[in-house]
DNA sequence: CTCTATTTGTACGTATGTATG
DNA sequence: TCATACATACGTACAAATAGA
């Protein structure tokens, strides 16, 4: 599932990045839970952590302690 | 209490099947509650949780929401 | 019927240790 | 020395189901 020229975690970041920009993922909803990537991926959870919050950092989402995590509007992406 | 080489949840895990297989632990009775254990053990409950979900993939127990944890009939553990 | 306490379920936040390349 | 990656462990928050007063 994964090359291994490139970190997991930002191949990961990347895979939800592609799912959140195709609509896949609507803007104020929840993608997976990390126990959910955790259990889809095969990767450690503080793995999976690194990657979302790579996208918490570029905009993609925000995190909500005890609810989620959730796609933020497009107008918060950086796409820089 | 614990011993420092094995995984603290693991050790909870097989304390709690002996008190199942010693017969202290009765079938279809409770076994204590996550709360009941963190206090006696001094664990998380995250961890406490990781002990009794190991219990229950191994069929010893099974766990009813908002009623408590019981302990399964012997023909339903897993053994292997 | 409503309120409350108890209990399990779900989910994110944080920290530490170990191993590998 | 450093980044990656996995595992363990504690903390905090919110949700849902159940039972009893």
């Amino acid at each position: 599932m994964f090359r291994p020229d490139v970190p997991k975690w930002l191949q990961l970041t990347e895979l939800l990045k592609g799912r959140i920009e195709s609509g896949e993922y609507q803007p104020r909803y929840p993608i997976p839970s990390e126990h959910q990537l955790v259990q889809e991926t095969g990767l450690a959870r503080t793995t999976v952590r690194k990657a979302v919050a790579a996208l918490r950092d570029q905009g993609y989402v925000y995190s909500v302690h005890g609810l989620g995590t959730f796609v933020s509007p497009p107008e918060d992406r950086k796409t820089s």
